[in-house]
DNA sequence: GCCAACGTTGGC
DNA sequence: GCCAACGTTGGC
């Protein structure tokens, strides 16, 4: 099982649209660069993910959710309507690809980013560094471990 | 609201 | 296939 990290903007998407809801999917769709895409199409269902909530008063992680649908492709690209409409795609050529996601847990304290980058085993994930746009992004174990285990947010 | 960093586009 | 121009991201 692999662990995952997402950027959402909370006014869009936020750890407490999935908690209102526990029992729903969310579809995350409108991923539209090609390396988040390639992760997307990695995940699978039960897989964890981390919400990380940005361009916010409160920048940080704030919840878990899991993955619950495998990579499909994002109907948006095919909706004249939708801002994510992408006038390139056709049906039989999708580009773009959507996971559904469901609530798992909220931290019971969100993990500024602040307190991230000071945290020696996050060195290399990709959200800490510097000028870092990559949108969904794969945590490794240790890094997984290290986050559940910031001192708030212990058990 | 500013602006640096980055990805994408399109002319050549 | 280069690269300048442009649009977007995202912290501050």
């Amino acid at each position: 099982m692999t662990k995952w990290l997402v950027k959402t903007e909370p006014e869009e998407c936020s750890i407490d649209d999935f908690a209102a809801a526990p029992e729903k999917s969310i579809p995350w769709d409108g991923v539209r660069n090609y390396q988040a895409r390639n992760f997307l199409q990695q995940m699978k269902p039960d897989d964890r993910v981390f919400i990380y909530h940005s361009s916010c008063k409160h920048i940080g992680i704030a919840g878990v959710v899991k993955v619950v649908r495998a990579a499909y492709p994002d109907p948006k690209q095919f909706d004249e309507g939708s801002p994510y409409f992408d006038p390139k795609r056709s049906a039989e050529k999708p580009r773009w690809y959507a996971v559904d996601m469901q609530y798992d847990a909220k931290l019971p304290s969100l993990i500024p980013l602040e307190q991230l980058k000071t945290m020696p085993e996050l060195q290399e994930l990709a959200l800490v560094k510097r000028g870092n746009r990559l949108s969904v992004m794969p945590v490794s174990e240790a890094q997984w471990e290290a986050i559940r285990g910031t001192r708030k947010n212990a058990q």
